[in-house]
RNA sequence: GCGACCGUAGCUCAGUUGGUUAGAGCGCUGGUUUGUGGUACCAGAGGUCGGGGGUUCAAGACCCCUCGGUCGCCCCA
């Protein structure tokens, strides 16, 4: 026979588990917490969606579209992708349900989305994010509305220090044309000056040039025209608005006239939040206005914001790995005890109260994988039904609360032997 | 798509300038021992050294290809 081949993880898919997976749960579990505090609706779309979606959304010559999407045929002859981002996907629903009706509409979603990269630092190719849009309102409020929330969700997460927001406008339609194409005129004259990479900007995203990392690109970026010389009345004011929402909020934040977006759709105000704690991977959320994206998929022009963050970076960010709920064993300290023993952890189980029960029957093994289950406390099962308690590791006073608590539940009978371990 | 570094038991790693039957710790399994209980000790299982090809009398160690991992470029959350 031959030898069976293990199969591999697909490339830049991960395996969560332990403290990772706890890391991840704790900020999706926040995002729920702080999105319904906003008044967000929550929403489950799917992962698969018709490739246009995308490629009439982004933009057929973004990266994205062009070489990162998990595109492929399904049975019927169909052109089908994974979901690269949220946006798109969430403007395709919000146009075949007919939701206008519910204009405006706030809605977050959470989960993971595809992208054929090279995988590195807080970057996967199955990765997730959480995601948060409002969709029919053109007021600068709806803006404010997402930077605020954003800024709390990071604040309670406990990673706004070392965290700044950026922010910057691309102005309304006319205005982003007439600055484009003056930078367009400006890189042209100054080809010569330019990286190899930005050259190739200059043709598919010359607004990219503008923060380039290259240091040969430096001197030309940045004297490069600003959006602000373009800016119409009406983007002037939008903008103003917004920051003085954010200043009247409390939250803080840098203009950045060099920031753009990567994707084709967004107008207006576009901003990231970002760090240099994450590698080559500097944003953590980042979004903006995307006025015209509807419209592109043969909606109605409905003006929109929003944004989304990766949930991988963000866990990386917290700090000290999430708490854990303090626990204890239920130990048969005889074999023949054993159904005794389980007797008890049932009744304490359907009472709310988390037991942790070995499958082994000898008592010694029953510590020893207790023990390695990283429990609080043992709760021995002997003989008269006696119950004898065990402290093995932190705090013996939340332990003394937890076994007050479990002995309210334990059946009746049984008497605790005093001993409070160590 | 491009570049750098890396890939030895389940895990973390040793393996001298290529040379006899590839090692340790932890973990796992079994046993002995132990103060009402995180002990110590003994034994065992487990590796075709990521995969393929090549150089050589001889390769885990050298070369090529390939697949993965990590980080960077690009791009992006």
């Amino acid at each position: 026979m031959a030898k069976i081949q293990t199969p591999q993880a697909v490339r830049g898919t991960q395996d969560m588990f332990g403290e990772t997976e706890e890391r991840f749960a704790h900020v999706v579990a926040t995002f729920e917490r702080v999105r319904r505090l906003y008044g967000f609706k929550g929403l489950q779309l799917p992962v698969i969606e018709p490739t246009a979606v995308f490629s009439r959304s982004l933009g057929e010559a973004t990266d994205v579209v062009s070489k990162e999407m998990y595109s492929f045929e399904d049975r019927g002859g169909d052109s089908i992708t994974l979901r690269p981002e949220f946006t798109a996907g969430i403007a395709r629903a919000y146009l075949t349900n007919g939701w206008q009706q519910f204009a405006p509409m706030k809605l977050s979603v959470h989960g993971p989305l595809f992208r054929y990269e090279r995988p590195q630092k807080g970057r996967y190719r199955q990765f997730h994010q959480i995601d948060a849009e409002i969709i029919g309102a053109a007021e600068p409020a709806a803006d404010v509305e997402l930077l605020v929330m954003a800024d709390q969700l990071l604040k309670e997460l406990g990673i706004h220090e070392g965290v700044t927001l950026q922010l910057n406008t691309l102005g309304d339609t006319p205005s982003r044309d007439a600055w484009r194409a003056a930078l367009v005129g400006y890189f042209n004259e100054h080809k010569g000056m330019l990286s190899e990479d930005s050259l190739s900007r200059l043709e598919k995203n010359p607004l990219r040039i503008l923060d380039s990392k290259d240091p040969k690109d430096r001197p030309v970026a940045d004297a490069a025209p600003v959006i602000d010389d373009y800016l119409s009345g009406e983007a002037q004011d939008f903008f103003g608005a917004v920051t003085a929402g954010l200043d009247a909020a409390g939250v803080a934040w840098t203009r950045n006239a060099a920031l753009v977006r990567g994707l084709d759709y967004y107008r207006h105000t576009a901003f990231e939040f970002v760090t240099d704690r994450l590698g080559a991977q500097g944003t953590v959320l980042g979004g903006g206005r995307y006025d015209g994206l509807i419209e592109n998929l043969g909606g109605p022009a409905t003006p929109a914001v929003g944004w989304a963050a990766g949930i991988e970076r963000l866990a990386m960010l917290l700090d000290a790995p999430t708490g854990r709920e303090m626990t204890f064993a239920v130990v048969a300290d005889a074999p023949e005890l054993d159904e005794e023993a389980q007797r008890v952890a049932n009744k304490l189980r359907r009472e709310g109260v988390p037991v942790f029960r070995s499958f082994k029957t000898n008592p010694k093994r029953q510590i020893e994988s207790a023990r390695k289950a990283n429990v609080d406390g043992l709760l021995f099962i002997r003989p008269g039904q006696q119950l004898h308690i065990t402290h093995v590791q932190g705090s013996p006073y939340a332990l003394r609360d937890l076994i007050t608590k479990a002995l309210a539940h334990v059946p009746d009978g049984y008497q605790a032997a005093s001993g409070d371990g160590e």
